[in-house]
DNA sequence: TTGTAGGCGTTATCAG
DNA sequence: CTGATAACGCCTACAA
């Protein structure tokens, strides 16, 4: 392995100036610099990341776990950071826990095992593991919670108002006479009402509508599970007029649900979803959607992350292709 | 930050002693492996994988890196990766090189950076950055290859058989009668055909069915590219018949674009895809396609990372959650 | 069965 | 401006 002692030697200086031409190249007489940069080129020398990360006590990697990277709001965020990333000296470290308590902690060791120096989370329900997030806050991880945070956790986090998107969803539908609306959603641990499904009774409530319980159900995370429970809905005496869609993996399942029903949107039912993916717009009909602002989100995430962040400067010198878009403007020269 | 001195010294041996407790528990005394393991916990100690990594010259991280994460093939492929990564000791490291070789070389020197022991690539067109991959291979990295193989490359490489597929697609397209076919597809470097777009021309030269130069356009990888190139299809004077998709992001704009034209399919015009994303078997008419075997294809490159990767077997100790499945098979005791 | 010593490549500190 | 030295935490010999 090349190292910044045979660089040195290369270039005849000690090592630690043989360091400083990359560190702080300001900090070297030019023709010393000119040396070694050319034995760096030579031998082509490459810092080693671990030796670094062992000497200061952290790397520049940045964790990033979801419970499910197939749910469209987590694969365009995992897109959205990882572009953005890009042009940072960071890299992505990914896992998903897969909506298991355990597995989150899991990976939560391996990633404090590799001395992140920032995490995004997509934390579970339930606080147990939050101990183990504060555990790594205190020895210097930033951590940043996105979608969902735990409570009393004093974390930084970004993530849409749910509160309010569920209130224009339901806004939407009552506005168009709906009163027997059920939603399909997120899981529950041990038959506790979570995250939006929770926002969902409580909107009704507070709207004065009830829910019948045969409209409530505790589904797992699934595009299957909500193909069944469409079917089960549809089948009730008094089914829904209205179904919301609170997560991004059920609608799937959902339109499949409605389709094999025999049943057609809007004219039987109505459906209104979480848009988080581009198909949702191409059915016919479109399907009615609450946008989530993930760019922004993506963005908010990673300039913390940079923020928070000790990251030196890297000297990214990159040359982006330009692109010829031919509109029209130009032909060959008159006369010919 | 707690090391393993700190442990022993709790437990009242030596480092090394501390360090078999957890490498080689059975070479330990009963009596001492309880004191060390109880230390162990009192400090909740957890190994410093940066040290390691400095010490055995490699971590146990694998690459992971494509033109494009928001692509349905990459997007289901990081997923199925990261899955079957979960239950081994590695930790995925995950990066985009958007279409760009610069971008891909940069991104490779971070990896060769952390010392990454494993690199899953999806390598652009030409083969610019062969050299160093070569290099890394030498380092010990191994290297294997996903959807595209550069020519004359010696890694190890797992793929769609992609002229029988685009075979499939046109066999199925001739067998309806087409001649006017027309592909939409990946992006190509120097005007050079490139992957399946040459495939494509190859096998209607064998089929002795001629591909008009106005079908044919050098248009990049998006949405937006496939949807005007869509529009000029449909707008000529002897537009296709048929229009085969060859790419992931494709799809979506070419199916705006026949919609916007007023076209409708199949009647007006046959649409054929390779089928990466779960929404197409929902659009009505279902649009026919070619799937990929993504899972396989997952399934083996974390096999053969596996494989060729020095990985201590990790005492992964994880309770998995059962799930009730109510089928209608229990109920109240009689007489109640 | 247990303990000791050296070195992986880097950075930080201190000396010249 | 440049060079020497120690330490980060771990692993692998080897010694007891």
């Amino acid at each position: 392995m090349t190292n910044i002692k045979a660089v040195a030697k290369r270039a005849g200086v000690s090592p630690s100036t043989a360091k400083r031409a990359i560190n702080e190249p300001e900090k070297l007489s030019p023709a010393l610099l000119h040396r070694v940069l050319q034995a760096i080129k030579e031998l082509d020398y490459e810092p080693d990341l671990t030796a670094r990360a062992l000497r200061q006590g952290h790397t520049l990697n940045v964790g990033f776990l979801v419970p499910d990277l197939v749910e469209p709001f987590s694969a365009q965020l995992a897109q959205e950071v990882s572009v953005r990333l890009q042009h940072t000296p960071h890299i992505l470290l990914l896992a998903n826990s897969s909506h298991q308590p355990d597995l989150e902690r899991h990976n939560l060791k391996r990633f404090s095992g590799q001395r992140i120096s920032a995490l995004i989370i997509r934390p579970s329900y339930g606080s147990g593991n939050l101990d183990y997030l504060l555990k790594m806050k205190d020895k210097g991880t930033y951590i940043i919670e996105v979608d969902h945070h735990l409570p009393d956790s004093p974390f930084d986090h970004v993530m849409l108002d749910h509160e309010q998107a569920i209130r224009l969803g339901l806004d939407h539908l009552t506005a168009l006479g709906h009163t027997r609306i059920a939603c399909l959603s997120t899981p529950s641990r041990e038959g506790l009402l979570a995250g939006r499904t929770l926002m969902f009774e409580r909107e009704m409530a507070a709207r004065g509508i009830p829910v019948p319980p045969l409209y409530r159900e505790i589904n797992r995370h699934s595009t299957e599970d909500a193909y069944r429970f469409t079917r089960h809905l549809l089948g009730l005496p008094d089914p829904p007029t209205a179904l919301f869609v609170l997560g991004g993996l059920e609608l799937l399942g959902v339109h499949q649900g409605i389709q094999d029903a025999g049943l057609s949107v809007p004219g039987d039912i109505s459906l209104l979803a979480f848009d988080e993916d581009a198909w949702t717009s191409r059915m016919k009909p479109g399907i009615d959607g609450i946008e989530q602002p993930v760019g922004m989100i993506g963005e908010t995430l990673v300039r913390q992350v940079l923020k928070n962040t000790p990251a030196p400067v890297e000297p990214l010198q990159l040359k982006l292709p330009g692109r010829l878009i031919q509109r029209g403007s130009c032909a060959p020269p008159r006369g010919r």
